[in-house]
DNA sequence: GGAACAGTTTGCTATTTGGCAAACTAAATC
DNA sequence: GATTTAGTTTGCCAAATAGCAAACTGTTCC
């Protein structure tokens, strides 16, 4: 699954997993070497770079290497378009729950006005 | 990987695929039973049912079976959860840049100055 | 009770993943 | 110019995914 569809695609697969979200975390905090992004973590260097080149596959970071430090910072765009999606469903989702409960609510009327 | 360290892996998970997402997106309009979650697309039932079930298994839906009709429904606090998560990141970003873009014009004011 | 329907189970692929160890390249430093 | 440092490449492995086809279970309807 080389090529993803959408955008949305790779940013969710690049956030699915915690050393990936940590190294986004860290990130955004402000650009920084592999070496320090690397340090927080049990697993070997070859291990986290792989993380590293899913992250900029998927377009959530950039790096750029000069002498023989490579920098990443984060990309903004990605996340953004990821945070626009959920927000969408949470507000269709909240329209659906606030129709429910005008529903709810009119019967309840109605139960009172028979009731009376 | 069988178990998430934390909800944000399983949410994210979840919505790294086109039809997981585009179930979600149903679902967010209200409750629908499998029969017409899975109509849109191109792949067989049990393909279809896999996704589903990695979406109830990550928390994203659940699910009640009454005769031989299985509805499903959305779950919103994971999906809440990860939007939270994604937000949190852009106000860290954000506050990165806007110190950076603070201390851009510091300098421009000096460069300024010193010309003068 | 037989047919159609909604979903489920089983068994099979190819691909992707997340990790390791070991060897290697290129830049900085002494 | 030898050594440390930062990152890279290669080859390997076990587990998980996304799909298929075919056979099966339980419900509803005529």
């Amino acid at each position: 699954m080389e090529n993803y569809q959408s955008s949305l695609d790779a940013a969710f697969h690049s956030l699915a997993d915690p050393t990936r979200r940590a190294v986004i975390s860290r990130l955004t905090k402000g650009p920084a070497p592999v070496k320090e992004l690397a340090e927080p973590f049990a697993m070997g260097l070859p291990a986290f770079m792989k993380h590293l080149r899913v992250l900029e596959k998927d377009g959530l970071i950039s790096s750029e290497k000069i002498g023989r430090v490579r920098t990443c910072r984060v990309n903004s765009e990605r996340l953004t378009a990821a945070e626009t999606w959920l927000c969408e469903q949470r507000r269709l989702w909240q329209a659906g729950t606030d129709r429910l409960a005008d529903y709810v609510e009119t019967q309840m009327s109605r139960s009172i006005e028979n009731a009376e």
